[in-house]
DNA sequence: TGTACATCAGTGAACGCGCGTTCACTGATGTAC
DNA sequence: TGTACATCAGTGAACGCGCGTTCACTGATGTAC
């Protein structure tokens, strides 16, 4: 997933360094990050609560007290990976909206695209970021921050559109509650396989987002959007 | 909860019926029964995955075995949970469309209204009826049907308000699947703590509700209701 | 009404399991001199 | 450059736990006669 982390900033060991990267070897060299992709492995192929501290010890090689030299306890990994979800998510919908910055139904109907599609492809990943797995996200900055922007790019984008002339002083914050809701939403029942129609491909998923996507930015236009 | 099953006619049974009324007697009488309300009251106070069978059987005051005699296993117990859910939540979104049919939009906003609060005051329950813990519904006909009936019950409400003569032709169950996820999507993040703002009384909730029914109404005015 | 009997709802002990977390430890690493 | 040492990442065994499910059983119930 990702190759380096931020957190601990290696020393500069010259001597013996081709050792590291050896198999078998007693100290990781970054056990952190090979806990993190270990957990992100099994959350993508599992139901969230499959997901146990032991099985992503085992599957990064190490013992099961391994974990606990880099996370304070099983919730502490699980909400860097909520968190690492959120900024992932949060930057395909930048992409997607500055890709089509000109025109807002276009822009709309992207970012929209964007939030839908990464729950479908990162179900469980998903769900733990919304999930009650982190009880307290107060507790982790880190995830908090995350969380807060996604909403607020959705928030600055609606704003942006906004037509202070029609209906004027609709908040945009508002709109943008309503607007989270409808994509939290399909994304939601998507998730949950609440939809009997086939969603699978790209296509059908783009299409039926789209007409949500719709029916959401009719409504916010004359909202004063 | 409820007071009588529906499942197993009680034969008449006129001597000793005192008897059966007693603490501590070996038979319970109506277990069945008694194991769904330990559970929806497990379920209310507690994470879904809080709600083990055994938990269930404890508080019924039975033990761990006995639900075997009435549920194949534990999801099979659930899965009536759920059921159960869907039907006193579609029974809600009846009443609230049925005070309010004249007017369109009043009848949304009940309906919505309905939605959101079911989730709100239940909200393991809401996380049962739609999260992975009943993994294949169509193993459970009833759950099938019921959590069918409330979709049901919002096509149709849709597609009775909807004006043929605007953009004509636009299909109702593609309208009803945005409002839903609307709906949903509110219900969904209020569950799980997403929105700051307090939505703790009746009247904040309502408030919320009804700004976002709002938005969704006039998308769907727009798009031929 | 009384009795023999089949039925079946509930018991309690046991199974094997995987879990989160702790602990004293050990072995590798980097650093001070 | 070489050595002594502090640091600390990872080990492996153990803890206590609650879980879902099974099994042979027992005791209450309703029914046929």
């Amino acid at each position: 997933m990702s190759d380096e982390t931020e957190e601990r900033p290696k020393p500069r060991r010259r001597v013996k360094r081709r050792k590291t990267r050896k198999e078998g070897r007693y100290h990781h060299g970054n056990l952190r990050r090979a806990l993190l992709d270990a957990a992100l492995m099994l959350v993508e192929r599992e139901v969230p609560k499959g997901v146990s501290l032991r099985s992503v010890a085992r599957l990064a090689g190490v013992s099961a007290a391994a974990p606990y030299r880099h996370f304070p306890d099983k919730e502490g990994l699980l909400a860097v990976v909520a968190e690492e979800g959120f900024r992932a998510m949060t930057s395909a919908m930048e992409s997607a909206v500055e890709a089509n910055k000109e025109i807002p139904l276009a822009s709309f109907r992207a970012i929209a695209f964007a939030y839908v599609k990464y729950a479908a492809m990162h179900p469980s990943h998903f769900r733990v970021m919304f999930g009650p797995e982190v009880a307290d996200r107060s507790l982790y900055p880190g995830l908090k921050e995350s969380s807060e922007r996604s909403l607020e790019l959705l928030t600055r984008m609606i704003r942006s559109c906004q037509r202070p002339d029609l209906i004027g002083g609709v908040d945009a914050k508002e709109l943008a509650i309503a607007a989270w809701a409808t994509l939290h939403g399909l994304a939601t029942l998507l998730v949950d396989s609440q939809l009997d129609q086939p969603h699978q491909t790209d296509a059908e998923l783009q299409a039926v987002t789209n007409r949500v996507a719709d029916v959401i930015y009719r409504g916010l236009s004359y909202s004063g959007l």
